[in-house]
DNA sequence: TCGGTTGTGGGTAACGTTTTACACTGAACG
DNA sequence: CGTTCAGTGTAAAACGTTACCCACAACCGA
């Protein structure tokens, strides 16, 4: 507790006031072997009188900063903050410090990031939904332990957790085709890039569509554009000039379907009276009452605790083999879904 | 670009590839004074070839980690994006690499965190809505650079970014009695703590609607509870129970509002039929068709933008006057405010 | 008594960067 | 022909922490 300004407490500071050596101290510290209780009584007295925290810059020059970087893709998306609160749950005991990127909206912007989160020592990486080619991810795993979240397939230097993104997709499809929906459409965010196409959340998403449609013997109709708001306004609208309109509408994410709602409520249609509209994640808006959005849940707070979980494994062994958790999505009905309008 | 695992690239090995001292290649990496420009050109070219990115941890040892830190009270609060945002593209031309804390929702999680950031060398500080009681805040700011955003009070040691919330409270009231309303609630956030009763936002706006209200001749009508969305339920519920209900709400946070227009629903009133609603921040979902809520813009991304400015300032030069920023809030008037009903 | 073990503690060399101080050149100046 | 001076470069000492290695004492069993 330094009152004002002055010089950081150093490590020598407290040896030399519990009169011992650096070494005791620091051996004190990391409750590392060869340390006495009186000693360690000793050292933790002055420590406590001097008001010392260690120093995580110095401590990285010597391998550990005690730092672990999360990066999101978009800080908006109501979504990740659950993830957030699972990662800082599981850590929360530890030594550990969570310190997020800033949202990028760009592989470049990504690759900044995590370049400067290396840079600045942190033990291990966290990256949720990451748009970087598969091969910079495996560069990057190398470097430094690392969990990806979200994102599908399988990689020997990275743990992955991810939500069964093809039966959250059954789950919806099922959902309205139960309530006698024959012409179900889907918007999707357009993915180009090929690996991307097999990994990324939103294309598992659609295929899952696909293939629930299949199954039930429906005929597909998707729609491609964005994960925004925007891109389900756009969506709806493409849906709506539509000589054959379909009754409902399952948006890739909740955030789709707020644009999907916007563009239903422009054009004077009820919902679920003249459309159904179903969205994905189970944001916390989707619960807001004036909205009350039929959804699928994908336990964001379980999904943050397993990455966090097994990043700490990889970060204890680095030569560990890799884990895939793979989490189960419930549905979670609303009132923006009804039966078939006649 | 090392490919694979590996030690890192240093900057001894710069030197080494280019045949100079390291203090050589120093001197370019910061352009400081005494390098010929024959020399800069080895250096950059060895850095290139070599792929070389500086040890932000070890340069922190020296001083300085380019790294702002940014501290958010509630990560779910879309209103602090925006600012994000601003002081994302402020610092994008800049050297410095801005990293979040994660979420904070006590002191004490405030005080850990903002320790943490300390501890890991970062050059200043951004607290965005901090519950710091302030001595303690005046203290960190003499520790570390720092410029807190949105909370009302002028210091000697740090900057300050605010809104003018007073006026922004009576945008809303006023927009409110012009439609003909002269029973007009206000949810506000409990505030205990003295000084944060004069500083922070949210006791600032409900002296705002108390003194606009009394400039009107207008009875004021105060429900206490938190800006989260339960409490905007809550308050409602509260206000509904009363034997003379109000006619118009204003909530003192878009999120409250949601909470408002959610216990509206259920009682089966309608907005603004039965009663109007109001928000404070213009958060994006404010926007969206099926909410549509009137609201109070604060130019998060200004506010952003001119607390990074006024960091870097303060970093250049910790013995400048501090500066208090004072920005205007705008109102935003959508589908949730109308005409007294008859 | 001896060698070996175990329990304590400290000395010291890193880790990668910046910074201070200084050495060496020529050239310009009187 | 000394003296100053700007320009260009380097050596070496920090910064705070950890980890390796060694020293010492006490105790054990043979």
């Amino acid at each position: 507790m330094d009152s004002g300004t002055g010089r950081r407490v150093t490590i020598v500071d407290v040896a030399r006031h519990a009169k011992v050596s650096t070494t005791a101290v620091s051996k004190v510290l990391r409750n590392a072997y060869g340390t006495s209780p009186s000693m360690r009584a000793k050292v933790q007295q002055a420590i406590e009188e001097l008001g010392y925290r260690p120093y995580a810059a110095a401590r990285g020059l010597r391998g550990k900063t005690y730092t672990i970087g999360v990066l999101l893709p978009d800080i908006r998306n109501p979504f990740f903050p659950d993830i957030l609160d699972g990662i800082k749950d599981t850590l929360r005991d530890t030594d550990y410090q969570v310190l997020l990127g800033p949202s990028c909206d760009s592989e470049k912007d990504e690759a900044t990031i995590t370049n400067a989160m290396i840079d600045r020592g942190m033990d291990g990486l966290i990256l949720i939904a990451p748009l970087l080619p598969r091969p910079l991810l495996e560069r990057l795993a190398k470097t430094v332990p690392a969990v990806v979240v979200g994102r599908h397939g399988h990689s020997d230097h990275y743990d992955t957790v991810t939500d069964d993104d093809i039966t959250g997709a059954a789950l919806i499809v099922n959902h309205l085709a139960d309530l006698g929906h024959r012409h179900i459409a889907h918007i999707e965010h357009r993915e180009t890039d090929p690996t991307r196409l097999s990994e990324m959340p939103n294309a598992v998403r659609a295929e899952g569509y696909r293939q629930a449609m299949r199954t039930r013997g429906l005929e597909i109709d998707l729609v491609s554009t964005t994960y925004t708001q925007e891109g389900g306004y756009l969506g709806a609208q493409q849906l709506l000039a539509r000589p054959h309109r379909p009754t409902a509408v399952f948006a890739g994410a909740d955030i789709v379907a707020m644009g999907v709602l916007t563009a239903l409520t422009e054009a004077g249609l009820s919902v679920p009276g003249d459309m159904s509209v179903a969205g994905y994640d189970n944001t916390t808006f989707a619960a807001l009452g004036p909205i009350s959005l039929t959804s699928v849940d994908q336990a964001g707070h379980e999904i943050g605790g397993n990455a966090a979980r097994l990043l700490l494994a990889r970060i204890a062994d680095r030569k560990r083999p890799s884990t895939q958790v793979k989490l189960s999505p419930t549905l979670v009905v609303r009132r923006t879904t009804g039966p078939l309008p006649l």
